[in-house]
Formats: C-alpha cells, sequence, structure tokens
RNA sequence: GGCGAGGUAGCUCAGUGGUAGAGCAGGGGACUCAUAAGCCCUUGGCCGGGAGUUCGACUCUCCCCCUCGCCA
C-alpha cells in the first residue's frame, strides 16, 4: 500500500439525456476513466469517480416536444437505462448524479455569482428568434428557412447545411417554426456573456504549463487555436424554461447556457458525494487540494470545454467561489490532465443512431459479457487515433488473444493443479532458478504495466499484462508439468505452485481492465473477499424532487497492487473457464443487426 | 477557410535521423495439462504522394492528397 496516498479526481464526461450509449462513448471517456480509478485504488490511492447524467440542454426539450411529454421524464428515462449499463459494465464510479439536482443548481449558481463578483461576466443584447404562438424564445435549431445565399430550403436559423455559410437571422428568408410551422419573429433578448477575453491569459499559461505530457491532440489544438484566433466573450445563459435560473433578480425565464453548467458537475457531484456519505467536507481533499490531480476523461469533441471552457470558469471564479458557497477562502484545483480519446467507427463508418449504425451497451450485454466488450475496447482503444469496431475482429481477438492466451493458462493450471493435488495449492519446497525467474518477471509487471497505467496509456498496459501471460505459457511449456507429474511430482509441485503464484499476479495485472473475471479467478484461487468494492443505487430526495444515484461501496475491498503471497497448502476451488470461445458466425449475425 | 490529430505488413497498432517492428491472421514443426488452447520456426511492407535538407529520412522542412474532430 502507497504511504503517501495521492488524491485522483477521475471526472468522467457526462453523457447527455436524450440518446442510448453505444460502444464508442464507452470507449471514448466512460471505460477508460474506470480502468484508471480501479488502477489506482488498487494502489492505494483516494480516488474519487465523478459523473451524471446531462440532464439540460436543447437535445432533450427537442425529444420531449417530439414525443410530448416533459423534459423531466426523457431526462429520466436514459438516466435509468445509463445506471444499469454502468452497473453491468462495472464502471466503479464513486457517483453518478444528474444536473437536474438542487445541489447541482447552488453550486453553478455559485459559480456565476463568483465569476461576475470577479468581473468575468457582463450582459449584452442580442436577436433571436420567438414564436408568438407558443409564447417563448426558440433556439436556432427549431427554426428553419431558406438560405438567403445559396437558396437551400431547409437552413437552419444560424447556419445553412447546404452552403456551410453562417446566416444573420434577420436577413433569412422565410422563417418557419419547426414545432407548429408558425413564423417566428426577431426579439431582442438579453443574456450573460463570459468574458473569455480577459481569461485567456490565465487559460494560456494553464496550458503552456501542462504542454509538457498531455497528448498533443488535446494541448496543440487548444494553444493553435487561441493563438491563430483569440478567445471571445460566449453567451452562458440562454432563454429556455428547462434549466438552472439565474441567481439574481429580473431574468425569468433565462437559464444557465448547457455549455456552461453540466462541466460544473465536475465540482457539484463530489459535493454531493461528501453529503451522502456524510462528511460534508470530504470533497475538499480533492477540489481544495493543490496536490490533488484531476482527470478528465472525455471524447475529442469535448476537447475546447474541458481544456479551455472549463479552466477559464474555474481560474475565474479564484477563491470567490468558496467564499460564496461556504465562506471558505480556497482555490479550485485545475485539470492535471485532459487524456481525451478519438472517436471509435463502426466497420469503417462513423457511429450513428439515427441510422442505427452501431453497437449498444445495453444490448451487447444482453447477449455477451462485459470482459471481452471492455477487453476489445480496451485493446482497440482510441488512444491516438480513431479506431474501429469491427465484428470479425472482435471475435478473432476475443477468441485468440482472450481467450486463449489468458483465459486458457489461467484453466489449464488451475484444473491441472485441481485434478493432482486434490484442490490444495501444492507445497514447492525450494524454488528453481527457472521458477524465480518466472515469478520475478511477472512481477516486474507492477511496474512495467503500472507505468503504462498512469500515464493513461491503457492499450499499451492490456498489451504489456498479455506479454507476461505469453512469458508464462512458456514457462509452462518448458517445465512441462504433465511430464513431471509422472516422474518427478515434487518438480511438478514447484512448477504448479510457481504457476498459480504467477496467475494469482496476473489477476491483479487484469483486474482494472477485466475486473468480472479477475474477481471470479479471485475466488477460485480461495480468496474470500473481493478485490473490489461494490455498486449500489440509491434515491436521493430534494426540493426538485427524486433521482436515483449509481454509488461505489469500497469497504471489502481487498486487492492491492502487490505481489501475490498466495499460500502453499492452501485450498482452492474447482475451476471454470473465464472466457468463452465465441463462433464466426457471430461476426455475420451481429453485423446483420446493424443496418442503414 | 482556420486550429489540430491521423495515414507504417492481410488486420490492429508500435517506432521517430543510421540496415523496417509486435500481436493476430497465413505456412511449417515438435508436444498434449488446457476452451484443438499453448510452445518453436516462418512467409508478408518503394513506412499516403511529390520535392528539399543530410554521408544517410518512416523519422527533419515545404507542397499536395485522403480521413476525423473543433472553430468560423
Amino acid at each position: 500500500m502507497t504511504n503517501n496516498p495521492e488524491h485522483i479526481l477521475v471526472a468522467v464526461a457526462w453523457p447527455y439525456a436524450s440518446a442510448d450509449i453505444h460502444v464508442g462513448n464507452i470507449t471514448g471517456s466512460y471505460l477508460p476513466a474506470d480502468i484508471y480509478a480501479r488502477f489506482h485504488r488498487l494502489k492505494g490511492n483516494k480516488v474519487l469517480m465523478v459523473s451524471g447524467s446531462d440532464a439540460h440542454g436543447t437535445p432533450i426539450t427537442v425529444k420531449s416536444d417530439a414525443e410530448g411529454v416533459t423534459p423531466e421524464e426523457v431526462y429520466k428515462r436514459y438516466h435509468a437505462d445509463f445506471l444499469e449499463l454502468f452497473r453491468k459494465l462495472g464502471l466503479n464510479y464513486d457517483l453518478f448524479s444528474s444536473t437536474h439536482t438542487q445541489n447541482h443548481f447552488k453550486v453553478s449558481q455559485s459559480i456565476f455569482l463568483a465569476l461576475q463578483r470577479n468581473g468575468y461576466l457582463y450582459p449584452e443584447k442580442q436577436q433571436q428568434w420567438y414564436s408568438e404562438s407558443e409564447n417563448r424564445f426558440l433556439p436556432d435549431r427549431y427554426v428553419e428557412g431558406t438560405c438567403y445565399i445559396c437558396g437551400y430550403e431547409h437552413a437552419r436559423g444560424d447556419q445553412c447545411d447546404n452552403c456551410g455559410n453562417l446566416l444573420n437571422a434577420n436577413e433569412l428568408i422565410n422563417p418557419r417554426s419547426k414545432n407548429d410551422g408558425s413564423t417566428p419573429s426577431l426579439r431582442e433578448t438579453e443574456h450573460f456573456f463570459l468574458d473569455l477575453s480577459k481569461l485567456e491569459p490565465k487559460v494560456v499559461e494553464f496550458l503552456e504549463a501542462r504542454q509538457e505530457y498531455w497528448r498533443p491532440n488535446v494541448v496543440k489544438q487548444s494553444l493553435g487555436s487561441i493563438k491563430a484566433d483569440p478567445l471571445h466573450g460566449r453567451a452562458i445563459t440562454r432563454d429556455l424554461d428547462w434549466g438552472i435560473p439565474l441567481p439574481i433578480e429580473g431574468w425569468d425565464g433565462k437559464a444557465l447556457y448547457v455549455w456552461f453548467e453540466a462541466v460544473i458537475g465536475y465540482l457539484s457531484a463530489p459535493i454531493e458525494w461528501s453529503h451522502l456519505v456524510d462528511d460534508k467536507d470530504a470533497w475538499h481533499d480533492w477540489w481544495y487540494n493543490p496536490q490533488a490531480k484531476a482527470y478528465y476523461f472525455i471524447g475529442k469533441d469535448n476537447i475546447p470545454f474541458h481544456a479551455i471552457m472549463w479552466p477559464a470558469e474555474l481560474a475565474g471564479v479564484g477563491n470567490a467561489f468558496s467564499d460564496i458557497f461556504e465562506g471558505k477562502d480556497s482555490l479550485l484545483t485545475l485539470p492535471y490532465d485532459v487524456p481525451a480519446n478519438e472517436f471509435l467507427n463502426m466497420e469503417d463508418k462513423k457511429i450513428s443512431g439515427s441510422r442505427n449504425w452501431g453497437v449498444w451497451g445495453l444490448d451487447f450485454l444482453s447477449r455477451y459479457d462485459p470482459d471481452p466488450l471492455r477487453f476489445y475496447l480496451t485493446i482497440n482503444m482510441p488512444e491516438n487515433k480513431d479506431s474501429n469496431w469491427d465484428w470479425d475482429d472482435f471475435v478473432a481477438r476475443n477468441n485468440n488473444e482472450l481467450v486463449a492466451n489468458w483465459g486458457n493458462l489461467a484453466n489449464r493450471v488451475l484444473s491441472f493443479a485441481h485434478k493432482h493435488w486434490e484442490g490444495q495449492i501444492p507445497t514447492p519446497g525450494e524454488l528453481r532458478e527457472l521458477d524465480k525467474e518466472i515469478i520475478a518477471t511477472v512481477e516486474s509487471g507492477f511496474d512495467s504495466v503500472g507505468q503504462r497505467l498512469n500515464g493513461v496509456r491503457l492499450r499499451a498496459a492490456l498489451q504489456e499484462a498479455l506479454r507476461l501471460a505469453t512469458e508464462v505459457n512458456k514457462y509452462l511449456d518448458t517445465a512441462a508439468p504433465w511430464s513431471e507429474v509422472k516422474e518427478d511430482k515434487e518438480g511438478a509441485a514447484k512448477t504448479i505452485y510457481t504457476a498459480i503464484r504467477c496467475i494469482d499476479n496476473l489477476k491483479v495485472l487484469f483486474a482494472p481492465f477485466l475486473p468480472h473475471t479477475s474477481e471470479k479467478l479471485h475466488g477460485y484461487l480461495g480468496y474470500t473477499r473481493p478485490l473490489f468494492g461494490k455498486q449500489f443505487t440509491e434515491d436521493v430526495s430534494d426540493d426538485l424532487g427524486q433521482h436515483t444515484v449509481l454509488r461505489y461501496d469500497p469497504t471489502d475491498a481487498s486487492g492491492t497492487w502487490q505481489a501475490s503471497k498466495i499460500e502453499a497448502g492452501s485450498p482452492f476451488n474447482q475451476p471454470a473457464p473465464l472466457y468463452k470461445k465465441l463462433e464466426t458466425s457471430v461476426a455475420d449475425e451481429e453485423r446483420a443487426r446493424i443496418a442503414e
């Protein structure tokens, strides 16, 4: 166990509660976050992994209008699916909450007030489409008209998808509401803007300090774009009922803009978590602690919001947030790293919900186990460039790598041991040179796999763990216990004891990636306390109503990122294969399910 | 149009100035504990295209092409 545990905030992208989660979303941010969090938990570090459903924003109101239900109903339906998926996939959030909570409202409003106090907000008037029939302002995407540049008849209120030009609202020809076809009019409205130009020096300083160790696509893009085109004010409010009201008088009917508000969840969720664990200041260890490291796991589409906007909000807030929120004088922790992933394609084409081109998490898990999915998505994770989900490749990697290398290793060792030593780990006596060597090789994985994990090079880390499993397979071939057992059972005992030590180590090295099967193997080996803690859901009530959260109870977790100390002579259980081989026909069957 | 990322063996990817690498697939072999898995050997590449710098470039510079994201 680490002597000086680090505080690691694992901040995970907040899924929009208006679409089902697919494998691209999972490998883009949720899975790498969980792997990272599990690794640091095994290391004995203080991990806090948080996220939640993004319950506000236009996509949800669009959907609720289309279905004739309230936005709240829409968000709750998707939110419930998220919780089910994350439990089945084994994503151990300390808290997966929602932006539609009283706590998040209060935190977001405090951030607003802090920025206002520090002079980073200003109001500005602009023209916006207004529907007389519905008595409300319309988001640009609700308005359709004829493009005055190219004549395209289905141009959006602010942009023409045909010629790509941005449009001036007052020149759009024949504007109409997508809701009811009525003709909207332009009305003046006033909004608050975040003064990003004033915050730019702080943002640049923030980015330059992290240039060395951030992924180049994250930091170069951010610095490059600022250099080419300086930051300018950006509206943080809009005319919408569904969302967080402004914390000041005279601004009824306005809500905080989602881009501004959702990221604040990284702060509000730890605060909610602290209340749920009855230690209301616990979040200070991550948010008021300059030594704490905050990692933001997101997809590349989200880079500007996490590398520029959110740091700008945090820097702009200074110590004013802690003062307004709870009368303290503390700065908030800036992001340590933003290891954004690229995208996952499906069979060489972009994943598309509307065209049913993709693999959806819950649907997948209705037919297959979670660890093969975690394996394929990790070994194929788009860390440096877009990667591709290919069903043939999924089956091949499952059968030829996961089953054949690691699964088979665990199974061949334990079933051999169980057969010849009556369910007890053989007592080896003095180990031979080759036994000590393979144990040392596998134990070196705590460094070699650990370093890769720590640097968020997850696919390289998994490859390294697989390489070590191969080494143990080679060792078995050299020692050949199936021959030894016939003429030299003591020698065979040394070999099998050694092999069990090795798979006991590998079990931990694979655990961040493949927690379900590592846990299973852990049980076969005779351990009674689990490697990791337990997930559970809980209903929380506040003035906005009730919301269900996903939580994590670490009480029983016993796994440590340390060499195996498994004892000779102790009993273990009848093993069974950890993974299933898949028929190659699976690829064709699955491809038939996705269609344009 | 601007800011970035990527384009290396059939597939998935490493490499980043000095004779092209891994895993998987393909071919051959010895073994049999194991989910016919594992182990050993092995066939595959003008490193997107063009020009330049260099004794020497996949690696540096410039131009171009293709894919993806963000911004306008």
